[in-house]
DNA sequence: CCTTGACCTTCCAGTGACAGGAACCCTTAT
DNA sequence: ATAAGGGTTCCTGTCACTGGAAGGTCAAGG
């Protein structure tokens, strides 16, 4: 199979196949012209991998996450422990994006929005931690 | 003032300070040895970055709001329709990662995360979409 | 046989916002 | 004289791609 209908298939886009088998996630064989020939198992990696990413793994993670899904004697605490340690980076990272969210929105509503100069968006920005 | 003091003072790494020159958003000038001079007008408006960076803005988002700052006959609906846009921004990404977020949580807790091979994680990664 | 168009290929550059590190200069204190 | 602790520039790397140029391949139509 080409390279456009397993992106079809795998929801990715054909440049990030490109990209996924340079940094050796996929190695699928060529044809005597020179294209990627794509074998099932080929679309199904490539499939675990656009899944995956769409929860937020790192590629590195990807890597792990496919190796241990070939593993068929892994332990699942390894793979739990993976998706843990992610599951907190994005928790954090909500956290830290609510934060933003708060202060700006504080901010957005203390604001006129009209023409005149006055702004209390630019006086926090240049005035928090130095009262004055 | 040497960049190290500026940094503390603004609550930036020297590293920073050094690029945010080379994007010419600061023109400290220069002694006779070389080294950047800082004047308190460089140092606030640092300070000023430092805040507007830690609410998520981009660079350029920092940039025209310095402009904007610096422009005493701005109108504040400028400033607030730059804010609202950005906090637009954080809030369609934070209800993604919380939609990541969710997603996760449920795979870890279905997860035994013991020494067996069997892993509802790796199986959603590798099934999901095709339903067998 | 030729062309057209849609594929495919590789390779190079750019993204955002810095961080790390090498190699070297300046200042101050001992 | 030297050593420590500033400062300087310049180059590379990060992360996960994306865009684009230059060129090979294939199937269909005239």
């Amino acid at each position: 199979m080409n390279i456009s209908d397993v992106a079809k298939r795998a929801g990715l886009p054909a440049k990030t196949i490109r990209y996924y088998e340079e940094i050796g996630l996929v190695k699928p064989p060529r044809d005597t012209n020179g294209y990627r020939a794509f074998r099932e198992s080929d679309v199904h990696k490539l499939a675990f991998l656009s899944r995956a990413r769409a929860l937020g793994f790192t590629i590195e993670d990807c890597r792990t996450l496919l190796t241990l899904y070939e593993d068929k004697t892994r332990a699942s605490a390894d793979v739990k422990e993976l998706a843990s340690a992610h599951l907190h980076k994005i928790e954090d990272k909500i956290a830290q994006l609510q934060s933003m969210r708060d202060t700006l929105s504080e901010l957005v509503q203390s604001c006129a929005g009209d023409d005149r100069p006055d702004c209390p968006i630019l006086k926090d920005l240049a005035a928090r931690g130095s009262p004055a």
